[in-house]
DNA sequence: GTCTATATAGCGATAGAC
DNA sequence: GTCTATCGCTATATAGAC
């Protein structure tokens, strides 16, 4: 119980991988199964459906969220220039959840789109101390919305990330963080 | 030719609500039928495959763009208040063939994908010259996108819409327009 | 141009052996 | 705890009548 099964973590990274990769549409019991490297009995025995496995990406990124909320609060540089910066997916396992959870939303799963609007409440009121005014977290808000969409478009086009101008890096990247932080404070 | 025949716009209509309102999962072939009130032969006669339907729906989608761009350039308020604003989805065609294409990419179909970074990088250009620099325009392109996925993700969730906080309209959106503007400009 | 009927394949889920 | 085998359903697509 204090340390779950090492298969039932493998199964939700498959499942997550497939949903990033290739879209809501592949990601069926045979093929998380076949990617995990257990059959479909296996996997059905640690998630009992296919909803069930859904809640347990859910819940991984809640707890995901938990932990980024906390850093966020932390931070030296502030949670904005923290919120807009980590909001550039590098690949790491909140990044991954989110987009994962956000491919199931929008393939039409109501808990999905649920759980994704609790946690931009989360979010909204961890930033909100260190902005100016509701306008200003909007702005902050959306433009990270923003760059996760993206992100969550510009990876179902296979093997192509280095060129892309709308995912800033480096030294676009600051000047992005500069330009917002001088007009939300 | 020149005016295409009616049932096959009521099938693509059909085809963009379902995917709208229920995600790409429940947009099968005899849903779309059942909803533009045509048999699954019917509508098999104007798109030979689901792949010919996507392929309709995107078509559509550039056409509107193509319009979007032209007012866009000519508005008075300027291209920047222009995008922003319509931004917000108000439910007309381009914001219904934005959105459902939208669904489809993260469904995992390619084209839409593809086609949904053509007419990102179509708006990113007739922007350009009304902002200061790239990480203007970044400012822009993303808050716009993020406007954007926050509807797509809120209709999911049915019938709701009156108290969301942040899909800003009214004055509220005027406050963000005006502070967009001053960052941008 | 639109229909019904049907072929074929893939999906989620169950049963029961090991 | 993991497997194979299989059921029942739904999906896309085809064939051919009207």
């Amino acid at each position: 119980m204090a340390r779950p099964p090492l298969a039932r973590e493998r199964v939700l990274d498959a499942y997550e991988a497939i949903l990033i990769d290739d879209g809501e549409r592949a990601a069926t019991l045979d093929a998380v199964a076949k990617t995990a490297g257990v059959s479909k009995g296996g996997l059905l025995y640690h998630f009992a459906s296919k909803d069930d496995l859904a809640a347990g990406l859910l819940q991984r990124l809640d707890d995901l969220v938990v932990a980024d909320v906390a850093a966020m609060r932390t931070t030296a540089e502030g949670p904005v220039a923290y919120y807009v910066r980590t909001s550039v997916m590098e690949g790491n396992a909140l990044d991954r959840a989110l987009v994962a959870a956000s491919r199931l939303a929008q393939g039409g799963n109501p808990a999905a789109a649920a759980r994704l609007r609790e946690v931009r409440e989360r979010w909204a009121d961890t930033l909100r101390p260190a902005v100016r005014d509701e306008a200003a977290l909007q702005l902050v808000m959306l433009l990270s919305d923003g760059l996760y969409f993206n992100n969550a478009i510009s990876g179902t086009i296979s093997a192509e990330q280095p060129d892309d101008p709308f995912v800033p890096t480096g030294s676009a990247l600051d000047a992005l963080v500069a330009l917002v932080e001088r007009a939300v404070r």
